[in-house]
RNA sequence: GGUUCCGUAGCUCAGCUGGAUAGAGCAACUGACUUCUAAUCAGUAGGUCUCAGGUUCGAAUCCUGACGGAAUCACCA
């Protein structure tokens, strides 16, 4: 209750851009008999290269007024220096209303904010949002597909906890189907009893490895019965008529394995009788997929993320048959002569779309509608995020339809959070070429190149060898983690490896240089009385534009998730930084020209320090005291 | 082919509810550490915002079309 008074406090009663728009719509209604909402009125926060904090644009009502943009702009501005204490003073510039807002208010502000906990965090708002991300196969480990949807996943979880959502992270676990099966199969056949601690591999890679095992194997098979008579045949007689021999093999691979594969039948035998319920495969399954946790589990923790509750898809894909059944009551689906199971969304420019097969088995899509539907068992959330990456936008169109037209509760706040691909400079990564970037490797990579450069600066070596490597950990992370989630969502973005370890310019490091810097600060003025901050009134632009920053943080946070967008917070982080950097630079905070100025930059700093880790732990990075 | 998304500096990206002279970082070059952590700061150079129309007082932003790239259009998952 306190903590949320404090933030009622700090971020609705001091609302200087409500109190400008409502001025300004007094004033048009007053001085030009305009009417509009407050919330209509265009304003932005004043470009640097003019005098002012904020801009009211006044050439939507020239016309209504009858008047000159220049003369709207004037006599608004004389009405709100007249009728608003906080607006010290205005300048129009072709139209464009700029308004100086009174040093006042600015340190008013700044000493509130700085007493509320959690400066940024809007109240509770009631609602129930669950966030799914992650969902691996549980085949082989995580790569860097993998990181970008956790960590958009992790961070837009936090964004919506910081809106005031109450927030439950899951993932669906794919834990069964033929390629577990696969690489049972290997490890059976090759494995020759050996374990991951008998090995000392990890243990996801471990499993992994005899993925790739099986595909080798598999593909030594199939080479050979190319070269066979009866592949042979099969070329003559179904490829031959355009495509070349190696198109052909290439396209038929899928055949192959069901029709014709030894190592095919064997593994899909195991996929069956582990759906038959057979006690060893079972007991196999489970050794196996605890093997692919166990690794899982360190890859989270490196990261820093958890989550709620896990869903396997081993106890979630038989559901959703009573669902769809439902719906065929309610005629939301309709049955073809041969028993399959349709539902017509031409009318929302989607085309039909199967939801049981002829023989009664389920297909992905029953299976999501009946996760869906368990979910909201489990928690009744009002919206479900699922973020899954854009190969997958059209599934979830037609999902988030069906569910609309089954009348499901939550079906208004579904959203998928739909991601591009991770490609390298040298294009796609491909398995099969073996260009894909394992998230373990990954990770050692940047903090090996963080503990290499603190190395060289030397500025840690009082430090233990355990508090070096806490630090040199959340550099490296900072560093990776930033330089993916500062891409907006929507987009495919290239991941150079190099540029992925820088730790200057535009990264994470840099930004927690600039945290680092102020607790340097803070702790050589220990002693100093920041109640003199109190008596500093009159203020630099440079502190007012760092405050005026700090004011807009809640409404950053907001935008974040309105949009389920981290990359708002990682920018609004880098250009806080990027201010907080330059002030640093140019003015003195211990050695200020008073007492009271010293006192009261060191209070800023504090607070520029507060909103950027509270910032960065939005985005899964965490702050060291010192770099 | 249909649908959806993307196209901004050499490279990686911001900006897109329409607003002022389109911004950062990297790379290149120049300068600033006896002074609060130089993982920093300042400067130089770098642009037909893919192209063509349209709407508007005003378009990188909205609309239409073209071009280039990606994804998707399975009784696969």
């Amino acid at each position: 209750m306190c903590l949320q008074n404090q933030v009622m406090e700090a971020t609705t009663k001091l609302n200087i851009v409500e109190i400008i728009l409502d001025a300004v719509k007094d004033g048009l209604d007053k001085h030009f008999g305009v009417a509009v909402n407050a919330d209509e009125i265009t304003w932005n926060i004043t470009r640097k290269e003019f005098e002012g904090d904020f801009t009211i644009v006044t050439f939507p009502y020239t016309r209504s007024a009858k008047k000159s943009p220049e003369q709207i702009g004037d006599i608004l501005g004389r009405h709100l220096q007249e009728t608003e204490p906080y607006v010290k003073s205005y300048n129009v510039v072709k139209g464009f209303l700029n308004i100086v807002v009174a040093d006042n208010f600015w340190h008013r502000f700044l000493m509130q904010a700085r007493t509320a906990e959690n400066y940024g965090y809007l109240p509770p708002n009631g609602e129930k949002v669950m966030i799914e991300f992650s969902s691996p196969n549980t085949n082989k480990p995580l790569h860097l597909g993998h990181i970008r949807n956790i960590l958009l996943g992790w961070s837009s979880s936090r964004i919506l906890e910081a809106a005031g959502y109450d927030v439950t992270r899951v993932q669906i676990v794919n834990d069964r189907g033929i390629a577990i099966c696969k690489s049972m199969l290997a490890w059976e056949k090759f494995g020759k009893g050996q374990t991951p601690d008998s090995t000392g591999i990890k243990s996801d890679h471990f499993v992994g490895d005899y993925y790739v095992l099986f595909e080798q194997k598999f593909q030594e098979e199939y080479k050979a019965w190319q070269q066979s008579p009866e592949g042979l045949a099969h070329y003559e007689a179904q490829g031959k008529t355009a495509e070349s021999a190696e198109a052909f093999f290439k396209a038929y691979k899928n055949d192959y394995f069901n029709n014709h594969s030894a190592l095919g039948a064997e593994a899909k035998g195991l996929l069956l009788k582990w759906e038959a319920g057979d006690a060893d495969t079972v007991a196999l399954w489970k050794k196996m997929n605890e093997w692919v946790y166990e690794g899982f589990d360190t890859t989270y923790e490196q990261l820093g993320v958890q989550f709620d509750k896990l869903y396997f898809e081993s106890e979630t894909y038989l559901l959703g048959k009573d669902i769809i059944q439902r719906g065929l009551d309610q005629g939301v689906f309709f049955r073809k002569e041969d028993n399959s199971v349709w539902i017509d969304l031409e009318d929302a420019k989607l085309d039909q779309k199967l939801v049981l097969r002829s023989d009664g088995t389920s297909v992905y899509m029953t299976q999501d509608i009946g996760t869906a539907r368990l979910r909201y068992d489990d928690f009744k959330v009002d919206r479900m995020v699922y973020v899954v990456a854009d190969e997958q936008n059209y599934h979830f169109k037609v999902l988030f339809e069906i569910l609309k037209r089954l009348g499901e509760p939550y079906a208004e706040g579904l959203f998928h959070l739909s991601y591009g691909m991770v490609d390298l400079p040298t294009g796609k990564m491909k398995s099969r070429e073996g260009t894909v970037v394992d998230a373990d490797d990954l990770i050692e990579e940047v903090v090996g190149e963080a503990r290499g450069n603190s190395a060289e600066r030397g500025a840690l070596e009082d430090l233990s060898k355990e508090e070096r490597e806490a630090i040199i950990r959340k550099i490296g992370l900072a560093a990776l983690k930033f330089f993916i989630i500062k891409v907006h969502p929507r987009k495919r973005m290239v991941f150079d490896p190099k540029e992925s370890v820088d730790m200057q310019g535009q990264t994470g490091p840099y930004i927690q240089n600039a945290f680092v810097r102020i607790q340097s600060v803070l702790r050589k003025a220990a002693l100093t009385d920041l109640s003199l901050a109190e008596k500093h009134i009159t203020l630099e632009g440079a502190e007012k534009d760092l405050i005026s920053m700090i004011y807009d943080f809640p409404a950053q946070i907001k935008a974040a998730a309105g949009e389920y967008d981290p990359s708002v917070i990682a920018n609004y982080c880098y250009d806080l930084a990027k201010s907080y950097h330059k002030f640093y630079h140019d003015y003195p905070i211990l050695k200020a020209p008073t007492q009271e100025a010293s006192a009261f930059r060191l209070v800023l700093s504090g607070m520029i320090a507060k909103v950027l880790q509270t910032g960065m732990d939005l985005l899964g990075i965490e702050m060291p005291e010192r770099m």
